[in-house]
DNA sequence: TATTATATTTAGGCTTGCCTAAATAAATAT
DNA sequence: ATATTTATTTAGGCAAGCCTAAATATAATA
């Protein structure tokens, strides 16, 4: 049995992976799940002999085909719980990401089909993000950073990276949503903000920003 | 900041409560949540110092004011969280429980009051328990333990006070539902236990099953 | 009432998951 | 290539919740 820390360091794992290489150090984990590197490298030798992890030492972390679909099963689920508490509990945007956290942990694969039957199977959540299929799929999208996006780039948000309140609460208040059509004016060099155009207003936004804002680009 | 354990706790001495008598044993928590007394002594104390409830040693202990409504709450959440998979996502009678003793700790009092409007503010759960309201109050039943009864009483099926698999699918299987109507006619005083009809047919059961069936009497 | 049986609590230990401080390996700079 | 900085691991400790065995209080019975 799997326990709910194990959980969570799969899922830092993962999420680590998904947005930079495959092979995970332990201080960056340590980063994600706050708290020291002597905690880390202690669990990592536990999931490691629950074959969850490849593991060497000094050499960093990566998932194990079973620990990979464990942690997608917990996104799977994460993300299926915040299309729930959007779509039929009239949660707002900004305010999903703690209840998720606690019911990506309910344990009952039969409750996680039957929620994905019931919302119709979707295949993105609110924030814009795939969800996971029952059998550890992620449809493709052709998103790309925002901050990797060239100037005169045209595109239309799709989605955000982190689930931080206070980012998600500043994009509320610039009034970019999923589905905005946003137009790069200006890069800036020296601290690479950009100038973007969205909903007939300019905005300037800092690098920060531009790095967890994902979107689709249109011709 | 109230733990999982501490929770199940204060369910256990609550469902002892309403079960029997006021003031709980050491030994009846123990046999509830399938520990040794020890364990219990030790967390009880903790329960106290957190003011959750009264004890005096080798007395026994009873729910504070402020235990008490934690434990509806608790109570509450489960209940609704049974609705909600009953209603919603197709799950039949008998399986809810386990998923819905994980669902109950979820701590999100936003989420319990849209859970329970979504749900349109039930007043019984699927096994005709009544659900606690966001104030902690119970709509009183005028209902009977079926072992409680008189011989030649009718009645309606409204709830059992177990949600033990086993017996649920012994009920299901005897076709016994909420709603059915029921007639006593004859209890053996030997073994208490009682011949009744029931949809048209007449099943003899033990006082095992009597002591757990709650029927509406009438006239 | 004295004695036995039962219920409860205390003592001492174990595991999980965390911590800080110290030791060691790897990476970087001189 | 050596020295220094940084990353990682090991060592030793702590709290929560559980356990068994032993001690003590209460209840039941002779």
């Amino acid at each position: 049995m799997i326990t709910l820390s194990e959980e969570n360091y799969l899922k830092a794992i993962l999420s680590i992976n998904l947005q930079t290489k495959n092979i995970v150090s332990t201080n960056e984990i340590a980063n994600v799940l706050e708290t020291s590197p002597a905690s880390v490298s202690e669990m990592i030798k536990k999931l490691e002999e629950k074959n969850l992890v490849n593991y060497e030492k000094y050499k960093g972390v990566s998932l194990s085909k079973i620990g990979e679909k464990l942690a997608l099963d917990i996104i799977r689920k994460h993300r299926l719980w915040e299309t729930f508490l959007v779509n039929n509990l009239e949660f707002s945007w900004s305010e999903v990401h703690d209840v998720a956290e606690q019911l990506e942990h309910i344990k009952s694969e039969k409750l996680t089909d039957k929620l994905d039957h019931f919302l119709n199977y979707p295949k993105f959540d609110p924030h814009g993000e795939p969800i996971p299929s029952k059998n550890g799929r992620i449809t493709p999208t052709n998103r790309v950073l925002l901050c990797e996006a060239a100037i005169h780039t045209k595109g239309i948000i799709m989605g955000v990276s982190t689930d931080e309140k206070e980012f998600l609460d500043y994009l509320t208040q610039l009034n970019f949503k999923i589905g905005s059509k946003i137009k790069i004016l200006d890069i800036i060099t020296f601290d690479k903000s950009i100038k973007v155009e969205i909903e007939n207003k300019i905005e300037h936004i800092s690098e920060e920003v531009t790095k967890n804002l994902h979107i689709k680009i249109i011709k």
